[in-house]
RNA sequence: GCCGGGGUGGCGGAAUGGUAGACGCGGCGGACUUAAAAUCCGCUUCUCGAAAGAGAGUGUGGGUUCGAGUCCCACCCCCGGCACCA
């Protein structure tokens, strides 16, 4: 009797003795070409989920078939350890963040092993451990002395109930927090910000990046650069000092058809430019803004508001005063804070006017333009009119006559914005990285010494839920001495935003126990940039975003440091796995946990079938019984390898089909895993077993082809299914390890079908087949066509108009 | 509204402008079995037909081409992201 195929047995035989043998640990002396395969590294939530897998184990199958093609290959794993769930449980089950991060990651280091990866475990990345964030701490000194952080006051959007502050990024649906869906409101706070902006124009430039479209678009989005111009407008109003307002515009060519002029309700110079007599208007207005929800102001379909000011600003290209405004459409924080109103060509500005009965006076003229009533803003282009001496001209050409006009005589400048603001990396809350930051009375802001890195957490804070960190409230940590004046002094109490952790955990994997800096530069140098990172799209506009600048900003610091500009050269984002027809999630119960499917099928058949639902961008639906089609797939090679074969009487015709499948297979595999495209990778091995199958039974090849098309197909195999191949190959005596055998190489000429079916079509349509040797000439197939006799009675009688001949694949015949 | 990605059998999905539906699931029929499970073999896009075969067919409508799931134009639907950014 034949041993069967038991996966959980064979599973934990080989992980133990991998782990014993030390099979996948990596070193840098290796002469091979060394490649960087990385999955962006989980949140230590406490449970691997099939999500997890699915990023995880195609991702493993493509290291290991690198590494089979000759590669020194990094594939490392770690924990993003720091962060809110933590501290919510320490609030709610009054377990200590650190105990029940630890806790979570011992779970999901054990489920990740039984995933049967070739992570180097040595190289592990936990970015709570004082070993790690004392560097992260560091790279903010480093962005300090670069004068790349500052601290401002900022209005911050803070979740009420998570009680914290939120990145723009993290405010989702206009004003629901990310995590909890709660209504996000504005506070005012001392934040501390990199300067991600200085590197905006740079971060547009995707150039040498293999990245997918659809992140390089949201990242542009994101940054949302507009090239206009600065335009000054006069101001005349008694008392005050400022004599000119700079705005912001895309379209200097529509400036003779500014009618009013536009300034965010919280601009300084609002009470300044409010007459007496609109005082109160104006003031109910601003109290109104203010009890406004923060996403009303960007929802689109809200009517406008607003009020006059009571005073005047005047273009200076025609002298003309038109009535300053102040509107919520108008936004603080982009361009200049202030909007000439132009409402013949835009939009907003359109209604604005409609609603205050302002004048419309269009200034771009389309073709067909007969100075008929304006009744919908056009903001394309055309021919300029009402505009002076630049009537006639296009509203491209007027865009430059109108630039150089202003540049020339001291009105503006032709400027670039853009929508991108600082990265607020300020959090008030307990379980982060501690900002670096003494406060002295004497000395002010004082950054901690390098060499009394790292600010570590004190262990005994207290959680209670009062929307300030738990810091605050710890004596011990807050109260220090000034690193200059050894004066007393108090240490900030905020912690660094968590994506600053995972913006360089990349690096450290190179060399994860430096410990005379944040990594081993020799190392670093061998091992990034990163050649393949693949993970979720939901990252595009953090994670990856904040992780670029830092290369950027490192590499401007410190060029010895960071000789490099981009971490990721290749980017892929896999899809998601649904269940029960929706995105799985917690609330919502539909949750797969992989664990026992490991257990009863094993993780061979978990990889196997999460790489085989459809393409691995794509993701896909979770079924049952699909799982079972692959568990029954791997149980058929088992049995294929285990059963053994004795020849009968060779067949030649059978011997040559196999050696050509044998190459084929090899082919279409290794081409496959290049591309990721696993899941016909899959469908590819599943015909060649079914093939070999039919040879098995049939016994027509010789011993020796046999036992070469088992020892090819075991080694295509292995990096999908690690387990079963390994136990079959050792079971055959074959020389331990699978995993340390070349990826099989394939002859091109055997690769080649040697007969193919030509289709025969008449005008296009498939009407008959024949089966001809591939070599088959144009003069031999139009020949061979013609004798059959389907296409004879199809053909009787009619004009034949031409015939075409596609090499290898079809004649087509069109008659009359 | 804008920017991406999709729409192919009962289902997941294959198809360098050249035989649509590989591979798998499910279903049907058969073998093995006292029986069932498991396993193995065969069939399985739809319509008509006993069959041979014929016709239709890749979201909709046009177009290019000897030939279109694939290219072009217009539109519909689904998913993801962004959105009063001047």
């Amino acid at each position: 009797m034949v041993h069967r195929y038991q996966p959980r047995e064979i599973e934990n035989k080989w992980q133990e003795r991998w782990d014993t043998d030390h099979l996948y640990e990596v070193g840098e002396s290796s002469n091979l070409p060394k490649f960087y395969a990385l999955t962006m590294l989980p949140y230590t939530s406490g449970d691997l989920h099939i999500g997890h897998w699915y990023a995880m184990a195609p991702s493993d199958v493509y290291a290991r078939f690198k590494r089979m093609q000759g590669f020194n290959v990094l594939h490392p794993m770690g924990f993003d350890a720091f962060g809110l769930p933590a501290e919510n449980a320490a609030i709610k089950h009054g377990i200590h963040p650190y105990e029940w991060t630890i806790n979570n990651i011992e779970k999901m280091r054990r489920q990740l092993k039984s995933m049967g990866a070739i992570y180097d475990w040595n190289r592990e990345v936990i970015s709570c451990h004082p070993e790690y964030y004392k560097w992260t701490q560091w790279f903010f000194l480093k962005f300090y002395q670069a004068g790349l952080a500052y601290r401002a006051k900022a209005p911050v959007n803070w979740c009420p109930n998570c009680k914290t502050v939120l990145a723009n990024e993290q405010v989702v649906g206009g004003n629901l927090c990310e995590r909890c869906g709660t209504e996000v409101n504005k506070k005012d706070l001392e934040q501390w910000f990199l300067k991600i902006t200085q590197y905006a124009e740079e971060l547009l430039d995707f150039s040498d990046l293999i990245w997918p479209e659809k992140i390089k678009t949201m990242q542009k989005n994101w940054i949302g650069k507009s090239e206009g111009a600065e335009i000054s407008f006069g101001l005349e109003c008694e008392g005050l000092e400022q004599k000119e307002i700079k705005v912001f515009t895309t379209r200097p060519d529509t400036i003779f058809g500014v009618t009013f002029f536009l300034l965010a309700p919280e601009n300084s110079l609002v009470p300044q430019l409010t007459t007496p007599d609109h005082q109160e208007e104006v003031a109910e207005y601003i109290s109104w803004c203010r009890r406004q929800a923060d996403y009303m102001r960007t929802s689109m379909d809200r009517e406008k508001t607003g009020a006059f000011l009571g005073s005047y600003a005047i273009n200076k290209l025609n002298g003309e005063k038109v009535p300053i405004w102040i509107t919520d459409y108008v936004l603080p924080s982009y361009g200049t804070g202030a909007v000439m109103g132009v409402p013949a060509h835009d939009e907003r500005d359109f209604e604005f006017a409609r609603k205050f009965h302002l004048p419309i006076r269009p200034v771009i003229a389309l073709p067909e333009h007969a100075g008929n009533e304006v009744l919908q803003a056009y903001d394309g282009q055309g021919i300029m009119i009402n505009s002076g001496e630049f009537n006639g001209l296009s509203s491209e050409r007027g865009y430059e006559a109108v630039c150089d006009l202003i540049e020339k005589r001291g009105f503006g400048k032709r400027t670039v914005t853009y929508r991108l603001r600082d990265w607020l990396i300020s959090r008030q809350r307990y379980w982060g990285a501690p900002i670096p930051v003494v406060y002295c009375p004497k000395c002010g802001t004082v950054p901690v010494p390098e060499e009394d890195l790292p600010v570590l957490l004190p262990p005994n804070a207290e959680f209670r839920p009062t929307g300030e960190s738990p810091l605050k409230y710890c004596p011990e940590f807050v109260n220090t001495t000034c690193p200059i004046c050894s004066g007393p002094a108090q240490r900030e109490t905020d912690t660094l935003d968590t994506f600053m952790c995972s913006s360089w955990y990349y690096l450290r994997y190179s060399s994860t126990r430096a410990d005379a800096g944040p990594f081993d530069i020799q190392k670093l140098k061998y091992w990034l940039p990163v050649d393949l990172y693949t993970g979720g799209a939901e990252h595009a506009v953090m994670h990856l975003f904040y992780s670029r600048f830092f290369i950027k900003a490192m590499r401007d610091i410190d060029r010895n440091l960071i000789n490099f500009d981009e971490p990721f050269k290749r980017l892929f984002n896999q899809g998601i796995i649904a269940y029960h027809g929706g995105k799985m999630s917690k609330s919502k119960g539909n949750v797969i946990a992989p664990d026992k499917y490991v257990s009863t099928m094993g993780a061979d058949t978990v990889r196997a079938y999460l790489m085989f639902i459809g393409p691995w961008e794509l993701g896909g639906g979770w079924s049952d019984r699909g799982i079972r089609g692959i568990s029954r797939w791997l149980n058929r090679v088992w049995n294929l390898v285990e059963n053994g074969y004795s020849p009968d009487v060779v067949d030649e015709k059978a011997k040559k089909e196999l050696t050509h499948i044998i190459h084929k297979t090899i082919k279409k595999t290794g081409e496959d895993m290049e591309n990721l495209r696993f899941n016909t990778m899959l469908a590819c091995l599943m015909e060649f077993t079914n093939h070999l199958s039919k040879v098995q039974e049939d016994r027509n090849v010789p011993d020796d082809l046999w036992q070469e098309a088992i020892k090819c197909l075991l080694l295509l195999l292995a990096p999908t299914a690690p387990h079963i191949t390994e136990e079959l190959w050792s079971r055959r005596n074959y020389k331990y390890s699978i995993h340390n055998q070349p990826w099989p190489k394939f002859d091109a000429r055997l690769a080649e079908e040697e007969q193919i079916t030509l289709a025969i079509q008449i005008n296009g349509k498939l009407r008959d087949k024949v089966l001809v040797p591939a070599s088959i000439r144009e003069a031999e197939a139009t020949e061979l066509v013609w004798e059959r006799t389907k296409i004879k009675s199809y053909t009787k009688g009619k004009e034949i108009l031409k015939t075409i001949y596609v090499p290898g694949r079809v004649v087509n015949i069109v008659i009359k």
